[in-house]
DNA sequence: GTCCTGTTGGCAATCGGTTGCCGACCTCCG
DNA sequence: CGGAGGTCGGCAACCGATTGCCAACAGGAC
C-alpha cells in the first residue's frame, strides 16, 4: 500500500536507520544531527557521517507534528498569471529559500470565497502566511491572523502587520509631470471595486490632482487587466480628458491597444500613465509611462516580517519601500 | 513552546476535540470523517456536525506520516519570473488545486546543483515533482525518479514519462513562410548549453531549413534572456543572414531592442522569429512573429501524468501537444 | 434456542521525529 | 576518599492522524 504505481520506490532512511547502523537510539541520532554540542563531538561526527552515507533526509511532517513548525511559508495572490507579481513572487521564493524554507504558492482568483478557502486549507501545513492584495474582508482577515502570523501586501488592516508601498512619491512627481505638460483634466481607471490598492490609488490622486489645479473624475470599477482596459476606452473618450492614470499597467497597455485599434493617438491625443512597471510595459509602442512599485522589495520584505513574527532573530530592520515615477513615451503635451 | 511571537493563537481542532465532544473514540471519527458508509449513517452525521462547528481542519501532515501520501506536488523550473512558464504554472496549480492538492513552486536558477538540492529537499514531503526544463543529467534525473514519480516537461530522458511539445509543425510552417518571403540564410540564436529544448530546436531547425534550401547557422549559446537576446546582434549582423530565430521570445525582444538602439530595421533588414508565444510579445513593435508553445497544456498533462504514476483513476488519456507558428510582424521579405 | 453473518465501534500499533527527565560515568576539588 | 557537578546517552511520552484486528450486538435462518 505504501508504494503505488508500476516502479518500486526505494523508502527514506530515517534517524532509526542511523541508530542501528551505530548501536545508538533515535533520540541521541536525533540531537546529534539538531543541537550541535549537546552529544559527544565524535559520536556527533560519526552520526553525520552515516547520515550523509544513508543520504538521510529529515522528514519535515514527522517533524512538524512535535514541534508545530513546518518551514513551509504560504503566499496567496489574486492571480498567478498577473505580471505584477512576478518580481514579487521571486523576492518571496528568495528570502523564503534562502531561510532553508518552503514557499507555497496559491491563487483566490479574484474571489473572496476561494481566496478564503484556500487560506484555511494551507494554513495547517505552514508556518506563516503572506497575503498579497487580499480580497478579504477586515473580520476574516483578522481571524486568519489569530491562528497563524499573517502578513499583509497592497493592504492595510489595523494593527496587522502590512507592506504597503508608499504611492505618495511617484503619484506627486507623475502629477506634476502632466501637469507641466500642460494637462489640465484627467481620469482614473479604476480596478476591481474589491481592491484596497485601487482605492489607494484613487484617494491620493483625488488629494493631489485638485492641489495642481488639474480636476479628476473616476472610470470604473474594472478588471485589472488588458481587457479591463480596453473596455475602459469608450468612457475615457466620452469624458474628454486628455490624460489617463490606469490602476495598473495591464489595464494602460489594454487602453493603448483599444486607442491603437480605434485611432486615437498616443500620447499626442490622448496620455496615459500606468503603474507597477512591470514586464512588459517598456516595450509597448509607444513605451508606456508608469509609477513603479518595487513588489521584489515588498515580497522581501513581507517573508522578513512573517520571520519575525515567528520570533526569529536577525531579522533586517523593516524597510521602506516607496512608489517612484518613471518617465517613458505614452505622455505628452495635450493637443488643443 | 508551541506559540511564538506576541500574540497567542488557538490551537487547531483535531479529532481528539471531536471524540470528546461526542463520546467517541478517535477511530471512529476519523472514520466517519474519510471512510463514508463504515460507521453507522447517524454517527457520521453526528460527527460531521461537530467537526463543522468546532472548525475542524485535518492537519496534512499527522495524516502524511502514517499514509505516505501528503497531497502535495512539488514543481521545479529554472526561473519563476520568466514569462515563458506563467501559463506553464497557472495550468499545473488549476489541474493540482482541482484534485483538493498543494502545488509548491520552486526554482533552480538555470543551476544544476541549485536544481538538485532543491528537488531533495522538496522530495520527502511531496508525493510526485514535475520537472521543467531540468538543467539535471539524465542519471541524476533517474535517480529522482526512483524515490518519487516524476514527470518532466521540455526534457526527454529515457523511459521517464515526458511531456515535449511537438515542435515540428510550428517550425514547418516558420520556415515555409520564411521561405516564401524569400529568405535563403537563417541562424539560430541558441540559448543555454545545458537546454535540452532549445538543442530539439536547433537540431529540427536543422533538418528542416536545408530541406527548404535555406542555410542555417547557430550562434549561441546565450542566455535565455532579453540581455541574452541583444548580446547576440553583433554575431547575427557579421554572419549576414537575413532571417534569426531565437531560442525563444524573450531573446527575440532582446534581439529586436538591441536592432532598434543599432538602427537596424525589423523586418525589413532583419526578420526575427521566437519561440513560446510569451506575454507581451504581441505588443512589442513590430510584433513579434513566433512559434507559439501550449505550456499551459503541458502544465496541465504533466500534473496529470503525476497523479497517473500515483495510481489515481480517472486521469484522462494524455494529450499531445504541439506548437504552432503565429506570424505577427517582424518577418518580411529581406532587402536586397 | 443455536448458529451464522453483518454492522458498528474501540483498542492499540504505527508513521518519524522531538524532548523532558533520569541515570551512568567521569572529573575535579576540598 | 567522598561528594558535587558536568557530560553523554537512553527511555518513554507525545504530536495527530490511519488502520488491522477484534468484540459486542443485532437480525435472520433453521
Amino acid at each position: 500500500m505504501k508504494q503505488r504505481g508500476n516502479t518500486d520506490r526505494k523508502p527514506a532512511a530515517t534517524i532509526y536507520d542511523i541508530a542501528r547502523h551505530l548501536g545508538l537510539s533515535p533520540s541521541t541520532v536525533s540531537r546529534a544531527l539538531n543541537k550541535p554540542g549537546r552529544i559527544n563531538a565524535k559520536t556527533e561526527q560519526r552520526v553525520r557521517e552515516v547520515a550523509a552515507e544513508l543520504n538521510y533526509r529529515i522528514n519535515p511532517m514527522a517533524r512538524a507534528l512535535p514541534t508545530g513548525r513546518t518551514n513551509t511559508l504560504g503566499l496567496i495572490l489574486t492571480d498567478i498569471t498577473n505580471p505584477v507579481y512576478f518580481p514579487l513572487v521571486r523576492g518571496a521564493e528568495r528570502i523564503t529559500a534562502g531561510a532553508g524554507h518552503t514557499l507555497v504558492l496559491a491563487e483566490s482568483q479574484e474571489s473572496g470565497t476561494l481566496e478564503a478557502e484556500t487560506a484555511r486549507r494551507l494554513l495547517p501545513s505552514i508556518d506563516g502566511l503572506v497575503l498579497v492584495a487580499s480580497r478579504l474582508d477586515d473580520e476574516q482577515i483578522r481571524e486568519l491572523a489569530e491562528v497563524k502570523p499573517l502578513v499583509l501586501v497592497n493592504r492595510a488592516v489595523e494593527s496587522l502587520p502590512a507592506v504597503v508601498p508608499d504611492v505618495l512619491p511617484g503619484i506627486r512627481d507623475a502629477l506634476d509631470h502632466l501637469a507641466s505638460l500642460g494637462h489640465a483634466s484627467l481620469a482614473f481607471l479604476s480596478g476591481p471595486s474589491a481592491s484596497w490598492m485601487s482605492r489607494l490609488r484613487w484617494e491620493t490622486l483625488l488629494d493631489e490632482a485638485p492641489a495642481r489645479g488639474m480636476t479628476i473624475v473616476e472610470i470604473g470599477p474594472g478588471a485589472p487587466t488588458l481587457d479591463g482596459g480596453e473596455q475602459g476606452l469608450r468612457r475615457v473618450r466620452a469624458s474628454g480628458v486628455t490624460a489617463v492614470v490606469a490602476y495598473n499597467d495591464l489595464m494602460a497597455i489594454g487602453l493603448l491597444r483599444a486607442c491603437r485599434a480605434a485611432g486615437v493617438e498616443v500620447p499626442s491625443s490622448l496620455s496615459i500613465v500606468g503603474f507597477d512597471d512591470i514586464f512588459g510595459s517598456d516595450f509597448t509602442s509607444p513605451p508606456i509611462t508608469t509609477i513603479r512599485t518595487p513588489l521584489d522589495l515588498a515580497g522581501e520584505e513581507a517573508v522578513h516580517q512573517v520571520f519575525a513574527a515567528l520570533g526569529d532573530d536577525d531579522v533586517p530592520a523593516p524597510r521602506r519601500v516607496s512608489a517612484q515615477f518613471v518617465e517613458r513615451a505614452s505622455t505628452a503635451a495635450p493637443a488643443r
